[in-house]
DNA sequence: TCTGGGGTCCTAGGACCC
DNA sequence: TCTGGGGTCCTAGGACCC
């Protein structure tokens, strides 16, 4: 029998900044995405205000007066270093780890002696001791109910009574009677299970799969059928069969995007251009970390999705490069042609973007045999130099002409007013103790 | 006035081929 | 009145995740 444990940070941003800022402890928080627009991380005083996930901040704003609310732009800066730390002792839990996103990971803990959740219990200690970072653990033979334990060990946490007391903060469902864990499934909403959404919730529902264990126990062949592998697998993994591999070494991206919205309408091609630009080395920095080329370049904009009465205009392009590349101004070249070829004039433009598709590794790379009057290939050094520099020195110290200069105010720039100090990853804001 | 960003996988349907 | 079968590849769209 297999134990898997997933782990992660409660509310993850907001700790992250409660860890520099104190007096944000017991006060209702929340981080804001970029430009500031929605709510994407709410402690749990924030929640218990009605704030919702995503919430514009525009519609939540005048909490600020009436219940003190207090609200930080991202610094994801931040909370990647916060969350390195964090999984560098997560991993002392399991003998293998897969990081799932920036604030949870699953471990491995099969074949491990002695009381696995007490185990976790100490990890977790050393966690809130040493990063500052509260967490909850769950445990169970699959990623699936690894997953459910969690979201147990957080629900009796934060809404007590619905889950005993007992399971709050670590939660293993392998070590405790099937009946037992067949109960907690029950009162489980099958809405609440990894893998199935808003949508499929509804469906199921309407079949009356309502609960975790109706779908645990609902004839196989006929969830294949009726909604696919990937709910079938759900299935099978609630009922404690192993179906999802722990990923240790995450494969490449097939995808690698930048996009932005921008702080105000943009309608000039010159600032469209310049943005483009930027965004194109920004996706190139991400290809070459990953050492892939990529072998198209989309580029879309788009004005805003929100404004009443009017259609949203969203226009795409893709060029496909005569040789697969990660040199930026390769990249960039075939960005600023795709966007000529689809600008058009009397847009408010609210959105840019650059997609690189066609990823594959750097070293496997097919060379053309007959790159004729295509660009030369690229020395791979002159890119290595310019990221070594922008990491050591800062992003931007090494740019390109078509880019802005770092200082200078673009019409497209982000707007973040509540940005905190990166106290960990700048040595010009690191925290200052009198 | 003001609404984020970056991924994954699966499926259906069309184009094309033999 | 009658019009094959089977395979691959690509793309768009839908669902999900954080």
């Amino acid at each position: 029998m297999s134990t898997i444990a997933l782990l992660d940070g409660n509310n993850f941003y907001v700790s992250c900044e409660r860890v520099f800022r104190p007096a944000l402890q017991g006060r209702p928080v929340v981080v804001l995405s970029n430009n500031d627009g929605c709510a994407i991380a709410r402690s749990d005083e924030a929640k218990a205000l009605g704030v919702r996930m995503g919430a514009p901040w525009f519609q939540i704003r005048h909490l600020q007066r009436d219940a003190g609310l207090v609200a930080v732009s991202a610094n994801f800066a931040l909370y990647g270093d916060m969350s390195d730390r964090m999984m560098s002792l997560a991993a002392g839990l399991g003998h293998a780890q897969e990081v799932y996103s920036i604030d949870e990971c699953f471990i491995d803990l099969t074949g491990m002696p002695g009381d696995l959740a007490e185990r976790a219990r100490k990890v977790q200690a050393r966690i809130r001791q040493w990063i500052g970072i509260p967490t909850c653990i769950g445990l169970g033979p699959t990623k699936t109910l690894a997953k459910l334990a969690n979201h147990i060990a957080k629900t009796a946490d934060r809404k007590p009574g619905s889950y005993p007391a007992h399971l709050a903060r670590v939660c293993h469902l392998g070590d405790m009677p099937l009946a037992q864990r067949a109960q907690y499934l029950a009162d489980t909403a099958v809405d609440e299970v990894w893998g199935v959404g808003p949508r499929l919730g509804a469906k199921l529902d309407g079949v009356g799969i309502r609960t975790a264990q109706d779908l645990a126990q609902a004839h196989l062949p006929t969830i294949q059928r009726k909604w696919g592998i990937v709910l079938a697998k759900t299935a099978q993994e609630l009922a404690g069969i192993p179906c999802l591999p722990l990923e240790t070494n995450p494969p490449p991206r097939q995808h690698i995007a930048f996009t932005r919205s921008f702080g105000q309408p943009v309608t000039q091609l010159p600032d469209l251009a310049q943005a483009v630009s930027e965004f194109a080395a920004r996706a190139a920095e991400k290809l070459r970390r990953q050492h892939s080329v990529a072998s198209q370049v989309m580029v879309f904009i788009r004005t805003s999705l929100f404004r009443p009465g009017s259609k949203p205009h969203r226009v795409y392009q893709t060029v496909p490069l005569a040789l697969p590349s990660s040199h930026t101004p390769a990249l960039q070249k075939a960005a600023l042609q795709a966007l000529d070829a689809m600008y058009q004039s009397g847009f408010l433009y609210a959105k840019a973007g650059v997609i690189l598709h066609g990823i594959q590794s750097a070293t496997a790379a097919q060379l053309d045999l007959d790159w004729g009057a295509a660009m030369p290939p690229a020395n791979p050094r002159l890119m290595q130099t310019l990221d070594s520099l922008n990491q050591r020195y800062g992003r931007g110290t090494l740019r390109f002409a078509t880019m802005a200069h770092p200082q200078q105010a673009t019409v497209w720039a982000m707007k973040q007013e509540r940005l905190t100090p990166s106290y960990t990853t700048s040595w010009a804001e690191l925290a200052v103790a009198r």
